[in-house]
RNA sequence: GGGGCUGUAGUAGAGUCGGUUACAACGCCGGCCUGUCACGCCGGAGGUCGCGGGUUCGAGUCCCGUCAGCCCCGCCA
C-alpha cells in the first residue's frame, strides 16, 4: 500500500541541487535510481528528468523514514523531505553534478511501488533493442534517450523562436489529405461518411504550403508529422518529422540564406557550436564529379579523379571498352592504404557490389614508386604517369577504380569513399561539414516506366535559362532545386516552385500526366496558381536527421520517443492490429482472403 | 522482392571436435554491514538454449524450415 502525496509540492528538481542550497528544507519526487543499504545508513540516489540526488537515512535521526526506506525497491516512485547538507569530507563525488550535498531526509513517502523492471536503467547495461522497445516508457527513463529528447525540444523551440523572430507564421495543414502523385507509397484513410474512397496521410504538406504562398501568407512554417509507406532504413522511419517553411518573392539566395542561419543557432543552442556563415554552395554536377554521390561527406578529401580520357585507348580492355561504350572510369587515392590485406581489397570490392560495381581495380603503390596490381601489366609507362600525376600517387597510396556507366561508376566509387573515410576515422563526430547543393536535375528518366520523373517533385521550377530545354531535351534542364547536406547526410531539400500555370501544365506534359490526371489529383492548385500566384519557394528538413548528427545517434529511433521496428510496427502498443469486423462494415471493406490457409 | 548479421536464466554474455549435472557476471530473494555512490560480504532461487522438424546411440553445438530484431540493396518526388 503507498503512501498519499497530501499536500506536498515538489521545491526542486534532484539535478537542480547545488551547494547553493546547503541549509534549505527541499521536497523531491522522483523514482529510486538505486539504493544503499549499509545496515544503518541508507543512501537512496533518487531520480528525476534532471538528474540524481542522493538522499541519506539515518535510522539515529529518523527512524521512521529510515524504515520505510529499508522497503523501497529501484523504480519505485518517492517523495522526500529533508535538509541539504555537505557531504562529510572526503565524500563528495565528483563525478555528480549534485555530488557536493546529499539530502538528510526527515520524511518518506512511498508514492508507487514498482516491478522489478525486465532490464537495468542504468547507462551500462546493452539491452536488446526489441525488449527496449517493447518497454519504451522504461527505456525512455534512461537518460541517454530521455537526454536526445529534451535536446530534440530545444532544437524544436529555437526553430520556433528564429522564424517567427523572421516573420513566418505557424500554420497548420490537414492530416486527412488527398493522395499525392509521383511520390512515395501513401498510408490511406478509409472514409465512412464516403464509402470507397480514402484519405492519404500527407508525405509533406507540399500543396497545402504553397497555397498558404497564394492566399498571401508570405512565410510559413510547420513542426510537421509525415507518412511515407516505404520500407524503413536506420534512419527513416515511416511517419517522421518535417520543419517545413515556404517563402514568397524569394529566389534561392534568400532562402538559403535565411535557413542556413537557423541551424547555425540550431548549432548554438543544442551543441554550443558555432557554424562558418555562409555555408558552402556547390552544384549537383560538381559534387558528383567530385564525390560520386549528392550528399557528399566533406569532412575530409579524397576526391573521385575521371581518369576516362587517360585509360581510353589502354590495353586493359574492361577500361577501354568502358571508355568507348561512353562509360565513365573513376579513380580515389587511400592515401596510405597500400598495407590493405587480400582480405580487405576483397571486402572493398564486395562494398563496391552492393551499388553495382562489377568489379573494383586495385593499385598498391610500393615503396621504391613501382605499382603492384593485378592490372598494371596493361598499362603504358606513360599511361602509368599520367595517372599517377592525376592521382597525386606516393608509395604506400593504396588506387581504387571503377569503370562502368556513370550512374554506377560515380555511385559506387561515392558510396566507397564514404566507407573508406569511416573505416580510416576521418569522421570527427565533432566536426560538422555543410553544404548546398544546388542545380539539380529537373527530370530523371525511368526505364521502366518509359517516361520522365520529377527528381525533386513535379512543381520544381526549372532554371530560368534551362526552360528552353524542356522542349528540346528535357533530360539535360537543370531546376531551382537545392539539398542541405551534412557530414554525407541530406538534411534537408526545396526548391523555388512553379508559380506559372503554363509551365506548371508544361512540366506535367513532360512527366506524361494527363490534362485530365492533372486536373483530378491536384485541379485545386492549378486553379490556384490562376488566381494570382506569388513566386515563391520553400525548403523541409528533416528533424530526426538532425536531431541524429547532434546528439551522436546511430539510430533514428534514438531521437523518436516511441519508433517503429523495421517492419513498420510498434512493439509496445503492437500496432499496427487487426479491427473489429463491426469497423469494417462500417467502412464497407472486406478483406481479401489471404493466400496462406487460416 | 533480395542479400547479410543476431537469437543460451530477468539482463547482457561464455559454452572447444556433437558427449556426464549448460557456466561465471549483473540483477532478483534472504541474511550481515553506519559513509556508500555501478557500496561490500555470505547464502539462495532462477533455463522448453526463439520455435518446428531432421541427422545421430547422443544436438545449445550439424542440416532444413520458420518467427522476431537489426544492417544493407531495391524502394524512399
Amino acid at each position: 500500500m503507498s503512501d498519499i502525496l497530501g499536500d506536498w509540492k515538489r521545491s526542486h528538481y534532484c539535478g537542480d541541487l547545488r551547494a547553493e542550497q546547503i541549509g534549505e528544507d527541499v521536497c523531491l519526487m522522483g523514482w529510486v535510481h538505486r539504493r544503499r543499504d549499509h545496515g544503518g545508513l541508507i543512501f537512496i540516489d533518487l531520480r528525476d528528468r534532471t538528474g540524481i540526488a542522493q538522499l541519506a537515512l539515518d535510522p539515529d535521526r529518523d527512524p521512521e523514514a529510515h524504515g520505510k526506506a529499508e522497503n523501497v525497491r529501484n523504480e519505485f516512485v518517492v517523495a522526500a523531505i529533508g535538509k541539504v547538507s555537505p557531504r562529510p569530507e572526503g565524500t563528495v563525488n565528483s563525478k555528480m553534478k549534485t555530488g557536493e550535498v546529499e539530502i538528510e531526509i526527515r520524511e518518506l513517502r512511498i508514492l508507487s511501488e514498482a516491478k522489478t523492471p525486465p532490464f537495468m536503467l542504468d547507462e551500462f547495461t546493452e539491452v536488446a533493442e526489441n525488449l527496449r522497445l517493447k518497454y519504451r516508457y522504461l527505456d525512455l527513463r534512461r537518460d541517454s534517450v530521455q537526454s536526445n529528447l529534451i535536446m530534440r525540444h530545444k532544437v524544436a523551440q529555437t526553430v520556433r523562436n528564429y522564424l517567427t523572430n523572421n516573420d513566418f507564421l505557424e500554420i497548420e495543414t490537414p492530416v486527412l489529405t488527398k493522395s499525392t502523385p509521383e511520390g512515395a507509397r501513401d498510408y490511406l484513410v478509409p472514409s465512412r461518411v464516403n464509402l470507397g474512397e480514402f484519405y492519404a496521410l500527407p508525405q509533406s504538406p507540399q500543396l497545402f504550403k504553397q497555397l498558404l504562398m497564394v492566399a498571401g501568407f508570405d512565410r510559413y512554417f510547420q513542426i510537421v508529422r509525415c507518412f511515407r509507406d516505404e520500407d524503413l532504413r536506420a534512419d527513416r522511419q515511416p511517419e517522421f518529422t518535417q520543419i517545413d517553411c515556404e517563402l514568397s518573392f524569394v529566389d534561392r539566395d534568400d532562402i538559403m540564406t535565411i535557413m542556413e542561419s537557423m541551424i547555425a543557432d540550431i548549432f548554438k543552442a543544442a551543441l554550443d557550436v558555432d557554424l562558418d556563415l555562409p555555408m558552402p554552395r556547390m552544384t549537383y554536377a560538381e559534387v558528383i564529379d567530385r564525390y560520386g554521390v549528392d550528399n557528399p561527406d566533406l569532412r575530409f578529401e579524397m576526391e573521385l579523379q575521371d581518369i576516362t580520357s587517360l585509360v581510353s585507348g589502354c590495353g586493359f580492355k574492361v577500361f577501354a571498352n568502358v571508355a568507348a561504350k561512353g562509360g565513365l572510369v573513376k579513380a580515389l587515392n587511400a592515401k596510405g592504404c597500400a598495407t590493405f590485406s587480400r582480405k580487405v581489397l576483397d571486402d572493398l570490392t564486395d562494398f563496391a557490389g552492393i551499388y553495382g560495381a562489377k568489379g573494383l581495380a586495385w593499385v598498391k603503390i610500393q615503396e621504391d614508386g613501382s605499382w603492384q596490381s593485378p592490372i598494371a601489366k596493361f598499362f603504358t609507362e606513360e599511361e602509368l604517369k599520367a595517372l599517377a600525376e592525376k592521382l597525386e600517387a606516393a608509395p604506400g597510396d593504396l588506387l581504387l577504380f571503377v569503370a562502368d556507366s556513370p550512374g554506377i561508376a560515380n555511385e559506387a566509387l561515392g558510396r566507397l569513399r564514404g566507407h573508406l573515410g569511416h573505416k580510416l576515422g576521418l569522421t570527427d563526430p565533432n566536426s560538422y561539414r555543410f553544404v548546398w547543393v544546388t542545380d539539380f536535375p529537373l527530370l530523371e528518366w525511368d526505364g521502366e516506366e518509359r517516361r520522365h520523373m520529377a527528381v525533386h517533385h513535379p512543381f520544381t521550377a526549372p532554371l530560368d535559362e534551362d526552360i528552353p530545354l524542356l522542349d528540346s531535351d528535357p533530360g539535360k534542364a537543370r531546376s531551382k532545386a537545392y539539398d542541405l547536406v551534412l557530414n554525407g547526410s541530406e538534411i534537408g531539400g526545396g526548391s523555388i516552385r512553379i508559380h506559372d500555370q503554363a509551365v506548371q501544365s508544361r512540366m506535367f506534359n513532360l512527366l506524361g500526366i494527363g490534362e485530365e490526371e492533372a486536373r483530378q489529383k491536384f485541379g485545386f492548385l492549378l486553379d490556384a496558381l490562376e488566381f494570382g500566384a506569388p513566386p515563391h519557394g520553400g525548403i523541409a528538413f528533416g528533424l530526426d536527421r538532425v536531431m541524429m548528427i547532434l546528439t551522436g545517434a546511430e539510430s533514428i529511433r534514438d531521437v523518436i520517443a516511441f519508433p517503429k521496428t523495421q517492419k513498420a510496427t510498434c512493439l509496445m502498443s503492437e500496432a499496427p492490429g487487426s479491427v473489429d469486423e463491426k469497423q469494417l462494415r462500417e467502412l464497407g471493406i472486406r478483406l481479401a482472403a489471404r493466400n496462406k490457409q487460416a
